[in-house]
DNA sequence: TTGAAAGCGCTAACAG
DNA sequence: CTGTTAGCGCTTTCAA
């Protein structure tokens, strides 16, 4: 319905020039002289010419745009993430087109080919939490196409990654539980071939020692971060003969879960049972008991993925893993000192 | 970098026969024959062929893509609005442009500009809390280039629009509060100039007569919905010699802004002071205390939106405002019963 | 039934 | 210094 947009041709007709001069005057090519340079500049500017992107793209065979596909649109920590990745990719020209996997492989494999269709340049991925196939990922990689991983990643020899340190933040959570004098501390998994999960689970085993703490296998679960399953990991973890002191998640809403179902038992927290989150979602603080949790630097991790995205673009062969440091940040629900 | 993708041309070579039978083929024109047509249509899926959207955009001078501009990216709301936009525009083989305007009169203007650059077909808004002028939408208009607003909108005479029932949903706010002796209402609104604020100011107004409560000035305010300026605005509130004995507010955030405060000051929510919501962030029912608030039909609102851009994109006259209702979700913040 | 050619908007090599 | 031309991938007349 929309109105043709202004081209060369009608800049060029106007101004009773062939598109070619008007083309080079428009980027100051120096064999133009500076009057033609000049009107054409001002009219283009008068009427608002704006270059048409498709054309280009046609022409360079790339379109700009960079292919986003995370989890969950409706988590704070990706749209932080994703506002990151769009801010640095603006500040090169760059648009970003959005995808959600919505936690499901089948839809993120559906997304990987839509903006194949679409033809983005390439693509910035956090893989779902049912993500355990990766072909559609090795095609990318074999047809050249740029691709990032971020936080949850996999092919890490092949694909630029960036991922927090979570080995230290877990064990940074141990020695925090261990300095208040929680002993039996459970840790609510996600899906076990995720990074996240066998990363943070080293650090669980290696905090536990270094804290001169003793691994029992049954305070280790791993779930689907779905809330469901956790209440019923959660009951299952209370009725153990001898239940844990405290918990801490695969993410902050994994124990925001733990809290509600503490607080409809009666359980006191953080006296009788602590908690520690995974994230940081900023309504931690507005929950009945705020949170201690690790804080990521998600803006961070956008614009840091994104720089590895051009840096991929043009270096085929770049696969350097990239970590940030989290933070831990104490609140009300571990602190009973 | 990456690999040339495949086109036409590559296929007619192959199957040595020319592009156009080729193109006719791809689409079962009558006019090829059965053979030809069988043996071009396998071969394109063999090769996995996708037709090139630039050449096609270029020609058909659409980019099949919608931009989409929101306040801000890491509300629930709005992702989730956006959510049921990328749902229908997928439906219709349309992708979507996401920009941020950050509540920011000049990044909006900025965006429309960055997604007029990228060609979009058209656009979905909702105006960031400063706009008070629409040059850049008139822009668009003038141009017919489709738009739609949703929420926060305005030029309601040219523009199809979709917002909730304000008015009755503050109307149920007040009978709510009413029933529950709550009597003097405290409305903490946003800025004056946006439709959200006057549509609830007029349903407060009409609230309070069908309450047979009272109207004060005193106790509407116009904020800027920012944390400092409501922390501002509910110390003034309090110190009157005839406080407020319940909040509402222009959306939950402002709300979680004044439990907080009230909690410093250990007034008892919801016995000394009721509050409720507006919008109903999934965080409500983590808070210290279950928000009442006023539940969007989010996911519909963002499909009705997409729904009425592919009707303003057949028909440039076309500028119905569609009506969503709400619903009062009644937890314990303002429960006295 | 199939092929050749023009054109969407742009750039760049090649002429003049 | 400026214009002509070819070509990016595709559809669509027009010719055969």
């Amino acid at each position: 319905m929309a109105k043709r947009h202004l081209s060369l041709k009608d800049l060029a007709t106007e101004l009773n020039i062939s598109i070619s001069t008007v083309s080079r005057a428009l980027k100051n090519h120096p064999d133009i002289s500076p009057e033609i340079t000049r009107k054409v500049q001002d009219l283009a500017l008068l009427r608002n010419y704006v270059p048409n992107p498709l054309a280009m793209g046609l022409l360079k065979q790339e379109t700009k745009m960079i292919g986003v596909i995370v989890p969950d649109l409706v988590t704070h920590f990706y749209s932080s993430i994703i506002a990151g990745i769009e801010e640095y990719a603006k500040s090169q020209g760059y648009f970003i087109l959005l995808a959600s996997s919505y936690e499901n492989l089948q839809k993120e494999i559906e997304s990987v080919s839509n903006l194949l269709k679409a033809r983005v340049d390439g693509m910035i991925v956090c893989v779902s939490k049912e993500t355990n196939r990766f072909d559609h990922f090795l095609q990318l990689i074999e047809n050249e196409i740029p691709l990032v991983f971020f936080d949850r990643v996999c092919l890490s020899e092949l694909v630029p990654c960036v991922v927090v340190d979570n080995k230290e933040a877990v064990n940074q959570i141990i020695s925090h539980f261990s300095q208040n004098g929680y002993k039996r501390i459970a840790f609510i998994s996600g899906p076990s071939h995720l990074s996240i999960s066998s990363s943070r689970i080293e650090g669980y085993l290696e905090g536990l020692k270094n804290n001169g703490l003793k691994f029992d296998p049954e305070l280790l679960r791993s779930g689907n971060m779905g809330t469901e399953e956790t209440i019923q990991i959660i009951e299952e973890l209370l009725s153990l003969p001898n239940p844990p002191d405290a918990f801490f998640g695969i993410n902050d809403m994994v124990i925001f879960t733990v809290m509600k179902e503490l607080k409809k038992l009666r359980i006191k927290i953080p006296d009788e049972i602590g908690l520690v989150g995974f994230a940081d979602e900023f309504h931690a603080t507005f929950s009945s008991l705020e949170l201690t949790t690790i804080t990521h630097p998600t803006h961070e991790i956008g614009v840091k993925a994104a720089e590895l995205f051009f840096i991929k673009k043009e270096n085929p062969g770049y696969a350097e893993t990239v970590v940030l440091q989290t933070q831990l940040v104490i609140r009300e629900s571990s602190s009973r000192n």
